[in-house]
This record gives structure tokens, sequence and C-alpha cells, in this order.
DNA sequence: TAGATTGTTAATCGATTAACAATC
DNA sequence: TAGATTGTTAATCGATTAACAATC
């Protein structure tokens, strides 16, 4: 029943956060014809500091050249494997109304290995399909994520449901939840529970606003 | 033309962010019933350290009393204030396919005093109202933006429309933006700007699964 | 080789937490 | 008054940045 013995170091969510940054630009970089970039070159797109792009890169391991920087095909593929979008993750969207289904046509997603493999709703009469993608009934959710082998769920649900939900989910052996829904969820340890809270992002802008008078 | 000559001192972001949590749960205690409450019980609600709830607020000024604790409704509309909630905030909402749309009808927002007062599309097809909502061209963006006092956009336009979309609007005196498309924007210092960037969240949760081996 | 740029250590900065005198 | 809890200072922790030897 023990864990593995060793911890894994602790990585800054900053630093993740930034590697996803990172990755993009080095798609698009690849995808310009650049063949190598240095820490500093890739900083100053983002106003960061050279010496942070290299120490986000250090907790994983070495992967540039001295005298040269990083070859940016080769940095990018680093990138994707340890942020594991060099797989394929089966994702659930849980809840089809107007977010659900904005969230669903968003592009985004898709393009960097998240596939949306099934759609959930309460109401019967939108059973059927989208685009190819089943939407089945809320009430066979544990049998299905099951079935699926799905590992992430996005929760697009009115904030009442959200909870029972995410139970199931959990009970169904979720991995992540991202959770739309304004609600504070529980979820045991194990599973990784995101937050986008639309109201705590609009209310900073606001503060700085009302801040700097009228 | 010289600013007013003291400096604003600096707020860290994840204080106003927590302000923003603490109000809506003295939100909740005030319908709940409830008179007072003690750094410690609302540090606890949310897993923080009871001297960082009393120092996010010492920012701003003294709002307990010792030996009690804060009054519910007295901090409350404090917060509002500094948060710039205790008054209405005019909002465009830029971009009505399937995520404008799923925006315009979240809840949350009109809840805390962010009413939309305009919607633009490019589609003059989709020109009329929802729900007493003016659906108007985004070749009028500018001039409405002025006329109506707009001060936030809320971005959701195809990533290739966001920047020209935020120059009109920087143009027509815009304050603050909330970026929803997956595009990095340009605007002047003076106007705050904020992504909304689902990939990066999804690849925060993917980074630690993949972490976690299967 | 000379120039450039990494990986990493040490210094700095900023945010969180502990501790406690002030005081309701 | 005794007990509770604030506001604030000082200690700690963690993240960012500067500096530089290693090396392509």
């Amino acid at each position: 029943m023990a864990r593995s013995s060793y911890r894994l170091p602790k990585i800054p969510e900053m630093t993740i956060r930034r590697l996803s940054v990172y990755t993009r630009c080095l798609l698009q970089l690849e995808e310009d014809g650049v063949k190598t970039i240095s820490s500093q070159d890739l900083a100053e797109r983002f106003n960061l500091n050279s010496a942070q792009v290299r120490k986000d890169l250090a907790y994983f391991g070495q992967f540039g050249v001295r005298g040269i920087g990083y070859y940016v095909s080769g940095l990018k593929a680093e990138l994707q494997k340890i942020l594991g979008l060099d797989r394929e993750w089966s994702v659930a969207l849980v809840g089809f109304g107007n977010l659900g289904s904005a969230l669903f046509h968003y592009k985004g997603f898709g393009r960097q290995g998240f596939k949306i493999v099934a759609i959930f709703d309460e109401d019967p009469s939108k059973a059927g399909a989208v685009d190819g993608t089943p939407i089945l009934s809320t009430r066979d959710l544990a049998r299905e994520v099951r079935a699926r082998g799905i590992q992430i769920a996005i929760l697009a649900v009115p904030p009442e449901a959200a909870q029972p939900v995410t139970d199931l989910l959990v009970g169904a052996g979720i991995r992540a939840v991202l959770n739309f829904a304004p609600a504070r969820l529980r979820v045991p340890r194990e599973v990784r529970l995101k937050n986008v809270d639309l109201s705590i992002e609009l209310e900073t802008l606001s503060f700085y606003l009302a801040r700097s008078g009228r």
C-alpha cells in the first residue's frame, strides 16, 4: 500500500504555466522555420528574465547548447513530453448548455491532444451526437467514464449540479476536473481540480479601474 | 499633464483575488445571518493562514474589532467598495458566437454590477437584441463604446479578429479588456488586460497527470 | 581561438507565516 | 477583569534575478 518512497520535487505552478507558454511559442517558431533560440530571445517575447527561462527548464533537464541556445524543435518536443502533450487525453464534457456547447466548439482544445470523447447532459432530449461525438445521459456518467477510459472532465453544469456530478466523476475514477461552474468543489486529494472563476477575473479588473479613479 | 505625484502602493495580485473570494464568502455569511467572523474562521474556509487574511485587509485599512473579529456586513461593504463592486460597470460583449452567447447567459456577471449594455458582432444578420440588450455591428464599435460610456470589454471573437477589435476598443477609450480569444494582445499601459487562457489551464492539469504516471 | 550562451550558485526581492503587544 | 482577536513587526520561506564558470 506504500506509495513510491521518494517524493517528486515540487515544481512551482507558475513554472508550469510558463512552460505551456514557451511551448506554444516554440510551435510558432518551428512553423516560421526558426532553428534555434536563446533564453534571452525567448524571455523577451514575454517580458521575462532569461535566467527565469533557463531555471524553468532546469527543473526538468539540460536542453540547451552553450554558445548556441536551444534547438526549437528539440525543445518543443521535450516540453510537450513534460506537459503530457505527446499523447491523447480522453476528455468528458459535462453539461451541454450554452457554455458547454461553446467549449465544445472552442478550437484550442483538440489542437493539443485533448479529445472530447463524450458529452453528458441531464436533458434526455439532447441525446444523440454532435460532429460525431456522442451526447449521453448524465445517468450513465459513471459507467461511460469507466468504459471509455476518460481521464479529464470539463464541468459546465449549473452550480447546484456541480458537486453531485463531481462525486459521480470521482467515483468513476476521473483524474482531473476543469470546473467552470461557479461553485466550490470538494474532491479527494488524488484528483486535480482547477477552477476557472470568471467573477474573480472580472473583479480584479474592476479593482484596478476603481482604484485609478473614474 | 503631470500625474498625481505619489504612487499608489502596489497590491499583490493574489491579495486582490483573495479579497474577491472573501467578499463572496461574506455575502453568503450575511445571508446565513452570521454577524461577525474572525480572521481565523475566515481563513479556515479556504485553507489560508489567518495572518494572511489580516494582512490582505491591512493594505486597505483597519476593519476589525479586537477580541471580536469583523462585522460581516460592514466588512462586506468595505470590500465591495475596494473592489469597485459598489457601482455598475458598463460592459461590452464583443463577439456573439458560441462563446459570446454562453458568456452572455452566464449568471455570475450581472450579479455583481457588471452590466452588459451592448453586444457587438461582425455578422449583420445577428443585429437586433437579446433579452433587451442590443446587438450592434462591430463597424460601429468605436462610436457606440464612446456613446454608451462603456469601460470594460469582454472579448469573445476569433483569434484573428482579436487584435484589430482591441485596437478599436482602445481607440474608443476602453479601460479594461477580459480576453477569451486565444491570442496575445498588445494594449497601451493604461488599459488593463486579462487573458483567460483555457489551453494553459488544461495543460497544467495534463502536466500533473503525465507526471504522476498513467 | 574568441564570442555566445548555457546551467547553476549566490544575492535579492517579495510574499507568507509566526509571534505578540495593543485593546475590545 | 479575563479571554479573544486584531494590527503589525520580525522571521521564514520561496521565487526571481544577477553573476559567472563551464563549454559549445
